[in-house]
DNA sequence: TTGAAAGCGCTAACAA
DNA sequence: TTGTTAGCGCTTTCAA
């Protein structure tokens, strides 16, 4: 099944062994010099060592490295969908989060499919990475039949706590409040779908919930909800569905960024305007969300404090809170109806 | 800088010698069953020693393995910038083709820095990555200036090879000549714009190239370019800038979807509609790209089929053609004009 | 300030 | 069919 991959043409690399002898000292003090200690060593026997290195092209075996010292500098970082915007860009910070600290990241993205994602969690456990991050879409079963972690591992992007895991998310149902009691308060619609990602979390849902306080807040009963998936085509499927009922809403409220730009596109098949005939407003905010038109409103999510926060977590996992919840920030655009400037 | 992760908390982890003793076999044994080879155990020793496994939590150590095999059966990645669907696109279909032949993939997305780029080729390939997959934007200086590589290295997503090294992308000459032949052949149009990244590859970079060629097949000289960098902001404002030309052009090429989303951004702004105002189309044919409204014609780079070329790449050094062109293909939707069902 | 050497966990050649 | 063991390259304790 593999091919396992020979040394370079010209033989095999040089090892810290080749280094000390041509530098004429031992492997010890090669180590010292290389990692900078523990102990020091006079400046002529470094330069020497130094040379030696240059003139072998040699480089540390990190392998060697992990397996002495139990510790690899990776981290995993598992993601349902690497293409959804929202996870690419939390990649992203966490990748620029994790260089900051000299650790590295293993990418792992299911594809949104429960047993994919089982076995990157588990292989990417197995590898030696020091700690993990997992953004599942498959959450209390599947987690609970996972062997337990070898690793700190910090569940991302959740919005309620699962044993056994620090977890860190936005708060979502505040977010989609925000954005409801928007719609609600600022432009007096009173009829609002949510179109929602067939959630694996405890449900209820806090983006549903979250659009339900808002109704509650003005005394009216929650408007309508629409179960589909995390994908463009959800949002492009469960909009169409929304735009053919007999009496069509002021307003969608989609669950994220990818989902309104399906939203977008059943909006403009339909041969209708946003937000003259439809409102649209979103979850995540993401880079995406300034490039649609009209630009969509949408509660913000923080990704790169997310980033950070978990990372804290996996690598400080005794003194990380089981759950942390960062604030969304409203964002108002002109999906809405809002006209700005 | 680093924190060393200790083991679970219940003790170390178990080792092969413990599932040895707990067993009652030799480690050898462990290996064959635990590997499936390359001896072959009697049914009932390893019975005993998979319920061994079982009972301590055993897991093999990779580092162990990868010091001892010279191979971890990791690959590295290095794209420029994951949160451009093309390569978020394409490292989705590296892993799943990765994954198909056992292999992990560590990524690094280096924001199109060059110095941190340069940084992440040189750590990946330390890390015993069985090889590397390199899409950059900073092509021939820095590539020289890397230390040569130590592992299977192939360059992904150039059109130009460049020495020592195998590599594989588009003919996106030929996909930008289709587009704009399109454009000055169906359409009729005379004025066509071409909106291209910031290359850092030999110039004159292909798309634009193709671009020329395509006037020149009609006789004309090649309409006018404007440079800017890969983003959906470069689009955005070298869109701009072109419609504050005193002779607004037919179309705009964009060099890419992200740019594409960037153009429609201006085109909107400006009052203007697409197609009838300004038609637009663009090399990379994402998902994205059947999302935008009208939807764009493009020219599809056919990212599995890349992604499954440049593995057999890393993986066969030795039969890895020095360049490998892949077609693209002409994906007509109506941002170009033309009126589909 | 430097050297010798043990040992991290694993694989596989060799021996039985 | 199974056991014994050398050795992958590295870090670091202990001794000099």
């Amino acid at each position: 099944m593999t091919v396992p991959v020979r040394p370079l043409a010209h033989g095999r690399a040089a090892t810290r062994a080749d280094v000390a002898r041509y530098a004429g000292v031992s492997t010890a003090v090669v180590s010292y010099v290389v990692n900078e200690g523990p102990r020091r060593v006079s400046p002529g026997t470094a330069a020497r060592v130094r040379a030696a290195v240059q003139a072998l092209d040699y480089s540390p075996n990190v392998a060697a490295r992990t397996l002495r010292l139990g510790s690899s500098e990776m981290l995993g970082l598992v993601v349902p969908d690497i293409t959804n915007p929202f996870f690419a860009e939390l990649a992203q910070a966490v990748e620029g989060a994790a260089a900051e600290r000299g650790f590295l990241v293993t990418l792992g993205s299911s594809g949104s499919r429960v047993d994919l994602e089982r076995e990157l969690v588990t292989d990417l456990a197995g590898r030696n990475v020091d700690g993990l991050l997992v953004s599942t879409v498959l959450m209390p079963e599947a987690l609970a039949a996972l062997p337990a972690p070898r690793r700190p591992t910090v569940l991302i992007n959740v919005s309620t706590p699962f044993a056994g895991y620090a977890a860190v998310g936005s708060d979502s149902r505040r977010g989609a409040y925000d954005l409801v009691e928007h719609l609600l308060g600022t432009h007096g619609h009173t009829s609002v779908a949510l179109v929602i990602g067939e959630s694996t979390e405890r449900l209820p849902e806090p983006r549903e919930r979250g659009f339900a306080d808002a109704f509650a807040a003005h005394g009216l009963p929650p408007g309508p909800v629409v179960r589909t998936d995390f994908s463009r085509t959800g949002g492009y499927e469960a909009t169409r569905q929304v735009l053919a009922w007999r009496h069509r809403p002021d307003a969608i409220f989609l669950s994220s960024d990818q989902q309104a730009s399906g939203a977008y596109r059943a909006v403009r098949e339909a041969g209708l305007e946003c937000p003259d005939d439809i409102a649209l407003v979103a979850y995540d905010g993401t880079t995406q969300s300034e490039f649609t038109w009209p630009p969509l409103t949408s509660s913000r999510q923080q990704i790169d404090l997310m980033a950070r926060t978990a990372l804290s977590a996996v690598l400080d996992p005794a003194n990380a809170p089981a759950h942390q919840h960062l604030p969304t920030e409203l964002v108002v655009r002109r999906s809405c109806g809002c006209s700005l400037p």
